[in-house]
DNA sequence: TAGGTGACGGACC
DNA sequence: CGGTCCGCCACCT
């Protein structure tokens, strides 16, 4: 059954997932940090194992610190679904899921860090 | 209840 | 770079 905090977990996960700028990546960490879970990242990815695919959170902007897609069999092609989400926006993925991260990564300023706290906050 | 498994991350070698 | 270890914690036997 879902419990009533996972489902607020989840909620709170999708609302700064979907602040994250199309063609721009972020990482579960960073995630975790914004909805104050911090060292959390590992729920974010179960977070968003949870969505019903597709889904209109660009659930596929997030990526590991590592700089990769984290490709598994136990995704059952939402790894390759990412890839090929990413590369649409113009993200180059190689085949073993590897990203140039750096150029990528979206870093919120101080406006948008607010921004997320309101719609954390609206919940 | 206990133990194994991960869409993680950081430290280390 | 790559591989290993460990802390983390929700999930699933």
């Amino acid at each position: 059954m879902t419990s009533p905090q996972r489902s607020s977990f989840d909620q709170r996960v999708s609302a700064v997932v979907a602040c994250i700028p199309h063609g721009r990546l972020c990482t579960y960490g960073q995630v975790a940090d914004w909805i104050g879970a911090y060292g959390c990242a590992r729920q974010v990815g179960w977070a968003l194992r949870r969505l019903s695919l597709p889904s209109r959170i660009p659930w596929q902007r997030v990526v590991n610190a590592q700089g990769r897609i984290s490709m598994s069999l136990s995704r059952e092609g939402s790894d390759w679904m990412q890839r090929e989400l990413l590369i649409a926006e113009g993200i180059p993925v190689a085949l073993d899921g590897r990203l140039p991260l750096k150029r990528f990564l979206w870093v919120p300023d101080e406006g948008q860090i607010a921004r997320m706290g309101q719609l954390l906050r609206a919940l």
